[in-house]
DNA sequence: GTCTATATTGAGATAGAC
DNA sequence: GTCTATCTCAATATAGAC
């Protein structure tokens, strides 16, 4: 409890050190790696001093597993939202699809973070499970595939095949998103690979 | 040129000194990441001292450089063997990415640092170019595409999306044999999955 | 070509004043 | 809660003998 001063001057940093060393983190373990990114440069970036570091987060692994509980648990709130439209089972996953993308986008650095701890190497970073967010869109998509199959709109065919077919094509795509300068497919090539997808999926009317 | 001397014992350790830094490196950069691997453990688990390391290599980032170099040898001798194949389009756009995936597999720990390396973090490692990579295998697709489409086996539909869906189904196929002890997709997985593809690219017989 | 020993630098982390 | 100053340790790299 601080006592309420009135702030009649503009404020000179905006968000408090403790926003400024996540948003600081982020760029540099994005950018440079857990390993090679230093507590020196880290703070300099925040604009604070390296014990104002270890008051809030206490080490530098601290703060890297503050950054990843805040991610998933951005994931998994954005998740909900992404279930609730309607229509046909292929509509539904691309829709869903195209929600993921988006929301990719609209974090880009994150998601540029979580690909690099995954498909990189520790590092020396502690250990931090992210097959859950595989794990939680093949629960979705399967589900979604699995309705499609019910209502005889999707063949009768090989369950996971489909799933990780569609998780491919949004995947690859996001991965396309992370490593370019400028990207070769974007949003609406995925929706188009996904429909190429689809006329495989469907089931051949002639029962 | 050393003097030949008659070598009745068997010997310690069999490959030089060279080449069981380069086996160490490939290990280490791959399981802890460039910037986390020290040169003390490196030369370690070669059983050699530091400064064997920097008269073959000169540096880190020499004996780094130096498999990267390797590495895409490696890459574009086998490419050549992996377009000699005929069959129909898809037959052979199937053989292809059978023939990546198992060139990867027998090089797996080598996938892995080149991987890690694509979709993680500089970690202080020289920039090296792998776009050409991608880039090497999107010719390769889009050429076998584009047979397809002229010899009207394959709708005339966007190339660059059949491309790019047939790349998605072999990279997540590759990265998912990576990043877990259990892959949930195997080789006949991706083979499956190209072929609901196949499905959805082919020309529709009724001109 | 390979060793021992060491120089040098910069990292993560903390003590203690304010 | 934030600072200055500093501790401790391990990293890369090299000198110089053999």
């Amino acid at each position: 409890m601080e006592p309420m001063t009135l702030q009649t001057e503009n404020i000179p940093t905006p968000p408090d050190a403790r926003e400024r060393l996540r948003a600081a983190a982020l760029d540099q373990f994005t950018q440079r790696g857990y390993a090679a990114t230093t507590i020196r440069e880290l703070c300099q970036a925040a604009g604070v001093t390296k014990p104002v570091l270890y008051y809030y987060f206490k080490s530098k692994e601290g703060l890297y597993l503050d950054l990843m509980d805040g991610a998933y648990a951005l994931f998994e709130s954005t998740l909900a939202e992404l279930t609730i439209y309607s229509g046909t089972p292929f509509q539904r996953i691309a829709t869903f699809c195209e929600g993921v993308f988006d929301v990719g986008m609209s974090n880009l650095p994150l998601l540029r973070l979580i690909y690099s701890i995954y498909y990189g190497t520790p590092q020396g970073a502690p250990h931090y499970d992210l097959d859950q967010y595989f794990d939680r869109l093949l629960d979705v998509i399967t589900a979604l595939v699995r309705e499609g199959i019910a209502s005889n709109q999707i063949t009768d065919g090989n369950l996971n095949d489909m799933t990780w077919a569609i998780l491919s094509c949004l995947n690859t795509t996001l991965e396309e998103q992370l490593c370019h300068q400028q990207p070769r497919i974007d949003r609406s090539a995925m929706t188009r690979m996904l429909q190429l997808l689809f006329r495989g999926m469907a089931a051949s009317h002639e029962s």
